[in-house]
DNA sequence: CTTTTTTGATTACATGTGTAATTATAGCGA
DNA sequence: TCGCTATAATTACACATGTAATCAAAAAAG
């Protein structure tokens, strides 16, 4: 499951959408994609062939409607990005990051608690 | 302190090793990155070039050589980055990342003691 | 069957990025 | 003083990205 291909900014945004729910057409994409952002339906198109070209996506055509679904998963994904982010942002360093954003954000009670029994886990 | 500039992937190298030690040459920079990196020289010129220009990197004139300091903190521009991760990659839920990340990786117990002493602080 | 519409494909185009080579120029050594 | 050298500035160039417009073809409508 490597060979990840690179996604940009843009294309997370259409890639959520499909990974929420799939297969969808490029309407129902746009259509999801309306309040979200401001992108002419062309844009989202050109967005979904390029996911294509990247073979992050795969379509069933049913006639000339293309019923796109995902080729990579979300969590291959974003585990890739996890990675790269933490290298070059804190320079690998988990503790430093994961304290950063700790402080960063609030959490609520459930969250710390959450929190912690993944920490349990770990250091059982 | 906002209009942080956008740094690229190669520019983050670039500027963390000014973060570390500063002011430094041109030189001091490609020494640096000698053993990081097998960019020629020029590249990294270019780099600090647009980093002036991106107003993320000054510099002062002594004689035609420049020394180069940060115009923006590390501190700030991890904040931006992670902001922006976070969103684009889990979509801004804070509390599935950190698990993401806690199950990715290993941790020595100093770390998980350490997480968990910053869990205890915000839980408080 | 012809026209319109829909939908994907192709083309566009400015800006960013990775990765330099080339050029101009200010000092330094001869 | 004059050419060489080190250093910054300018130019290069292919590929990625954001953001579409246009084109072509098939299907729907009349």
């Amino acid at each position: 499951m490597r060979n990840l291909p690179g996604i940009s900014v843009s294309e997370w945004v259409v890639m959520r959408v499909i990974w929420d729910k799939s297969p969808r057409t490029a309407n129902d994409v746009v259509g999801a994609l309306e309040a979200e952002t401001a992108w002419s339906p062309q844009t989202i198109k050109t967005l979904l062939n390029r996911l294509v070209k990247k073979k992050a996506l795969g379509y069933e055509a049913n006639g000339r409607i293309y019923h796109y679904y995902p080729l990579v998963q979300e969590e291959d994904c974003a585990r890739a990005e996890s990675r790269s982010f933490l290298e070059r942002v804190y320079r690998g360093a988990l503790t430093p990051m994961l304290s950063h954003f700790l402080e960063l954000e609030k959490l609520s009670a459930e969250e710390i608690e959450e929190l912690r029994r993944v920490l349990d886990e770990k250091g059982s």
